[in-house]
DNA sequence: GCGAATTAGTATTAGAGTGCTAATAAAATC
DNA sequence: GATTTTATTAGCACTCTAATACTAATTCGC
């Protein structure tokens, strides 16, 4: 067993590192994944993320925007890592390691030559690495759609209040109950009401407002032990 | 502007890759967390996190698995990834990206030489890098609290209430309300009550119980939005 | 022994949050 | 103008939470 001195730096025969970012745009009723090409991807035959190794003088987070924005045309209202993974690859001697990042955009639509959209419920064949990453930055998005600003930056400055639960039904899978997202959103100030009003198609015009946190205390609440397991 | 052709793979000149990882442990009414003493480590003249780099076939996470038991002697109840970051060196032409682990032990005793336990609120000079990586395991470490039950993998097989209650103020730094604590853990179900009792001084005895966590299904609440901001 | 102190555990209350069913308001469509 | 559609608000039952106050069982000091 190596004693504590083995702790020292150890230098690794070679090591690869790649940025793989999952894009989500809503798309009707659904949220889109925007995959590249067979052709412009390393994977043969296959569908996968926007990938790219990290460049000298870039950091993680610069090289997921780059591969973002090159992905996209333009750099994504939201962008966060998920989580990085590695090992060795078949290659002998090479441990490729590949950090993860999710990032949300507004509209399904903009896309650079080689990439496509694709309901998330109706994916093509992809490698299963691709696949699990997808899952986590799904279920990542979705566990921090209550800290982050998320369903904000994808709406324009002013949207009616019907927009932004579309948008939280959207992100979220299910649907919501009306009267109780609004009481709720109400209670915690977010959004200001504005002199405005949208009418679209039948019905009721609806009021537009615009985010506008307030300085949050946080409040402390007890433990929750019904998230376990 | 690159077209979508340059999403291919590019090779960086020179890439290494290490793992850095933040032991936790209860010592009195606070954490300790272990560092590695500048003789063993790379920093110089300063304490730092337990890392090393990346061997050939290894994962990352085995990698953090390795790292962590040669600095505790021991393979920790808790290991999690906390993030990635990575960029330049100051070495021209070499890129250095670093994934933070975090991980929870039951005392603050056990340590290979060269290591020691530091109270969180009293930690000696140590690297800005090593500082944050400590900050984001922490406030990572109890924002996954309800969801991990890392509480109950610091204690022994049987525990009272009040031990349990105990861990969880410790983890979570700030105090808890008895009454509340119980009534949510008695919902959820989460610990069967034993036939024994201990007796720890003064006091009434205290009932042990053991952790027996029941198939859980995720229960669809609304949305919350004063976490926000 | 006997009461004070100490720790474990429970009731009881008041208040806040949530899900639901309506009821009301304002516009488009027929 | 009646009907339909959408927005917004009110009320109600139920649950969750936190705080205070209570009971229970043991040790300590005398």
């Amino acid at each position: 067993m190596p004693d504590s001195s083995s702790v020292a730096r150890a230098t690794t025969r070679q090591v690869t590192c790649s940025v793989d970012v999952a894009l989500f745009a809503p798309r009707g009723n659904e949220l889109a994944i925007l995959l590249v090409s067979p052709s412009s991807a390393r994977s043969r035959n296959r569908w996968s993320l926007p990938s790219d190794g990290i460049r000298n003088d870039e950091t993680l987070d610069a090289a997921a925007g780059r591969v973002a924005k090159d992905a996209l045309g333009i750099a994504p209202p939201l962008l966060e890592q998920s989580r990085a993974h590695g090992g060795p690859r078949r290659a002998a001697g090479v441990t490729q390691v590949g950090v993860a990042y999710f990032g949300l955009t507004h509209d399904a639509s903009a896309a650079r030559r080689g990439g496509a959209w694709f309901g998330i419920s109706s994916l093509p064949a992809i490698p299963a690495r691709a696949k699990e990453e997808i899952d986590v930055a799904l279920s990542t998005l979705r566990g921090h759609i209550d800290r982050l600003p998320v369903a904000f930056r994808l709406l324009p400055a002013t949207f009616t209040l019907s927009d932004l639960q579309a948008v939280y039904e959207l992100l979220l899978g299910r649907r919501l109950h009306k009267a109780s997202f609004r009481r709720s959103l109400h209670a915690a100030a977010l959004v200001e009401a504005t002199d405005e009003w949208r009418s679209e198609g039948r019905g009721r015009p609806a009021q537009l407002f615009r985010y506008a946190p307030p300085r949050r205390r946080r409040q402390r609440r007890g433990v929750r032990f019904d998230l376990l397991g």
